[in-house]
DNA sequence: AATGAATGAGGATTCATTCAT
DNA sequence: TATGAATGAATCCTCATTCAT
């Protein structure tokens, strides 16, 4: 019988504390939930399992999340904050107009990759939204919303071809696109065996890729679009 | 204990004898399945739920297919087929060169609904693959793969602009997006709550219309860039 | 509806902490398991009422055993290593050389028995040996194994005309006897109605008597095969 | 995919008429369980199976046989009669005072075979005992009781060192050993590779010989306290 | 007599959540 | 606060038996 790391790993027993420690075991929790991510699909991370991978009983985590779903939503939110400040850092430290090319990027550097932060992003809409408390879900429709709005109108001032509206319009769709290539990529036993087989290749895409390449000619069709019928507003 | 509609309904207690009325309480139990999806997340449907909705047995269900997934994995394809068949006669129907925004809007009728079909492409990657065994999987993703890149070669034949291979890429990034827009949708009741609340309108979004002109730019776009950098091979 | 006296009972609801209470509520289902065999062929006894028996929850169980042939396997582990104690202390009670009635009455009080204890050894063969991991069907086999060549070799002490390796053979031949006696016992309702016809005597068989006299006989027998060719060894 | 030998079987579709028709399909159906039975243990085997097996729909069987149990007493019945036919012959064939190897060897051929007949009468009693109707249980036991009898008298004979009543005695305690050698082999995955591990050798037994010297040693044993205590009655 | 579609009770097992310690 | 034992509803699936055809 071999005795894996896990096993040799102290156990989180200390309490938390004041504010400022329990915040911590908070982010202690989410982090072990964002890391079972990356090995296992959604609905097979049982409430043992982020307890386990947190060294935490499962008891503690109901202390700090109400159920299930709400560890994960906490977890989206806070993703979600950080990916914004990411792009809007680089957004603004683009000049007024843009090259289109390199907003482009950026905008896909944000749902372009095959990690487990789409992955959250992909079941967010949907699993999500049960068994969560009317107040979780509103407070973080009202985050994105924020979020959304402003990076939407930092994206207007870089791309001034953009009409009113269509900065939030361009991240959503690209957060979609960003979504669907995701369900796209295989994760299975069976999956993967039968994207093994001859012919198969049509289905081996990169997201990164070809998010990169509809990213890019969205926007330039939307560029071409504006030349034609131009925004009267502006 | 209260008696609910469901348990006044008579069974379905005819027997289905020969090919062709089995053939038909097949697409019964599918048709049933079909219409749990629209009230129901994947997740929550059970097969107990799908032979209620049947008004059939439970085991009767495992006649005609051998798990849960294959049930919805034999939805998939019906439905997948249906679809391309749509489509590919109304491309036929086009001209050789053909207007740009007549194929975006034939090729957003697609996936741009957000109806129980969308929703149900939404989960197959990921979802069905398990529990369905190699050979199910396999044939899945041939039938997909034949009608792709039949539907690809029809796309570059209409829009000339398209350089080899793009046809099929803009079919997949068109799916991406159509299941992206499925999973932002509210389904749930704190979903809908939410999204009455006012200022959440940005999310109230039509992935109709958000998908139509997703489409349009996106092809307006594949167009401003051949245009530059014309396909060699034509 | 009606309420069986079960409904009526209080929950087992006191937490077994530390190891000690722990072995004991282990203890307390194998004992639940236990009683039922009394009362209920093995094949009938489902996990319910195994946790029903012990006044548990069904998942209450899965916390102490991982399946349901790990619960038999563990209560016989238990019974075996009980049984050869009792008979590996009356052995050596014995004088060497000692009075072949009195060997012979000592391994029968082993598998003589038509109780539970015996039915459980009776199905252990074949029927436990399926959903049980391969460590634990190893380890049940090494412990049966040291207990049969350690009381093998007691045997051979106490029966010197018993050549080398006749010992284990004794038990395992006994061992058999006793299982197949055990078979023969009626346990329906049919088959005790039968056994009370005119004429049925014949199978009214008790087992001890039988076994006790096979017993006898049987190393009656050994003995006098080993006045004819001694063995060579000693 | 391959297509095995039965499919290419022709669907035994014919109607039985008259008795003497439905006496050999009723043997028919009885000789699919009994091959059966070779190849899988007893709870595996569903009816399904058998019907597959005998090229049978699910239904023909039940207008031959009320219940699965009926159909394994029925064979059961039919195998013990051929079992003692066989035996009574070989008996008839020798002397009046028969030399005790000679008698051994016949009985144990009757039961010492690790083979699917063993297997069936193993699960015999205890398994068949359920879901069989009184009459069909009890007419088992009065054939069984009858050819027990006679035969035990001819043993009797044969071996005039058995006392009254031995000789049924003597089948019962080798049907015992027979049944009870037979629980002892393994039969599953787990089991077979349990037996492969080094220092195991010991449960390797070979039911057939062990059977035999037990047999052996039996009689020897029973003409040896025969020589102390003769029967007073003869 | 034969068929095999339909039934539905019943099985083992999982897991989010609760709560006594 | 933290724990983890206990809960029990819920899940998928099997299979002996029935019965319309």
């Amino acid at each position: 019988m071999t005795v894996s790391w896990h096993d040799m790993e102290p156990r989180v027993r200390k309490r938390a504390v004041g504010v400022e420690q329990k915040e911590a075991r908070r982010n202690h929790i989410l982090r072990a939930a964002f890391d079972l991510l990356d090995r296992t699909r959604y609905e097979d991370i049982s409430m043992n399992a982020v307890a386990r991978e947190a060294r935490l009983a499962k008891g503690t985590l109901y202390l700090y999340f109400k159920t299930k779903e709400e560890v994960f939503l906490a977890l989206a939110t806070e993703l979600i904050a950080k990916e914004f400040n990411r792009i809007d850092a680089r957004l603004l430290d683009q000049p007024a107009p843009a090259e289109i090319e390199d907003v482009a990027g950026i905008l896909t550097s944000m749902v372009g990759r095959a990690d487990r932060k789409t992955r959250l992003l992909a079941i967010l809409h949907g699993v999500l939204e049960r068994n969560v408390s009317f107040d979780a879900g509103l407070a973080f429709k009202h985050l994105l919303r924020r979020r959304l709005t402003y990076t939407g109108l930092l994206l207007e001032e870089r791309l001034p071809f953009l009409k009113d509206g269509e900065g939030v319009e361009v991240l959503l769709t690209l957060h979609a696109l960003g979504v669907g290539f995701m369900q796209m990529v295989a994760n299975s036993d069976v999956g993967t065996r039968v994207l093994d087989t001859p012919g198969m290749d049509i289905f081996r895409i990169s997201p990164e890729t070809m998010m990169g390449s509809a990213a890019l000619r969205l926007l330039e069709g939307m560029q071409a679009a504006a030349a034609r019928t131009p925004n009267r507003h502006r």
